[in-house]
DNA sequence: AATAAAAAGGATAAAAAGGTCTAAAAATCT
DNA sequence: AGATTTTTAGACCTTTTTATCCTTTTTATT
């Protein structure tokens, strides 16, 4: 469904998150451990993320990522996954058909209209906020 | 969602559905230019579906793919798609952790639970043989 | 029997995704 | 100011996916 990096850009953030909360700021190689994901790879997708604002990066002693509590709860899904795996998911036929559209339609365009539209609102209405809070009280985890 | 070679072979498969409907088998190359694939890559492809028993194949003269007649009413897209891309798109985390589950779930994995037995039972319930009508009818395309 | 037509199989190549490493830049602390 | 810590940036490597090509096998037709 998602890229490796796309997968490790939702839980890198979902963990910055839940220590933003507690006004802790993160290096790249606590995520990495929290996470269980490659550092030098984790690291690339998290530049991604400062460059397209769901992130802050602080560099120096006692830097490392953070994000302003405020914003986690603006934060969703697709905000993430736009800005790693951009808009296809969303956007291209299940198929592979470059011009799939409603008056031009794959055999199950017709199918998946609905399902893709949950989805999509699924993800738009899914913030990190949420996702943070349940992994600080024990409820979700994001490694094994 | 699904990898290219997926996609071409569920897009293979309704074109050779809707041609087996008028009794007529179907070369390769026919096949490729029909669905705007590579030959030889949609080749290898139809081999994994035939070692599946998706599709049938003769050689020779007058050879090529085909399906019974009362086959295409059973074949649904989960079918086609574990042959190609296995069964991970059902059973692997959204999130990609090895051990997701109800007692260790990961952040988004109650999120997505509904949403992912609906794209289940949606695979499950499309058969080839409602795909392959709706192309015949000219309701649905496999190419531009 | 010879020929031709078609899929099957295997080796190879190109492109994309996944991942690593090192040097540079920025910020803090002493 | 100098040393240290941390992100940033870019080059590089590895694996997987996508795609091609050539030979072999099978079958039908003449």
């Amino acid at each position: 469904m998602f890229s490796k990096a796309c997968e490790y850009g939702i839980r890198a953030t979902i963990y910055i998150a839940s220590q933003s909360r507690k006004e802790r700021r993160v290096g790249i190689k606590e995520i990495a451990a929290f996470i269980d994901s490659p550092a030098p790879f984790t690291a690339k997708i998290l530049q991604q993320l400062v460059k397209n604002r769901i992130i802050d990066s602080v560099k120096g002693p006692n830097g490392g990522f953070e994000i302003p509590k405020d914003r986690i709860f603006q934060i969703c899904i697709t905000d993430i996954v736009r800005a790693i795996d951009g808009n296809e998911i969303f956007s291209s036929c299940v198929l592979g058909l470059d011009n799939c559209s409603e008056a031009m339609p794959c055999p199950v365009h017709a199918e998946f209209r609905s399902i893709r539209a949950e989805l999509k609102s699924l993800m738009d209405n899914t913030c990190v906020a949420t996702l943070s809070e349940d992994l600080v009280k024990g409820k979700s985890f994001l490694k094994v």
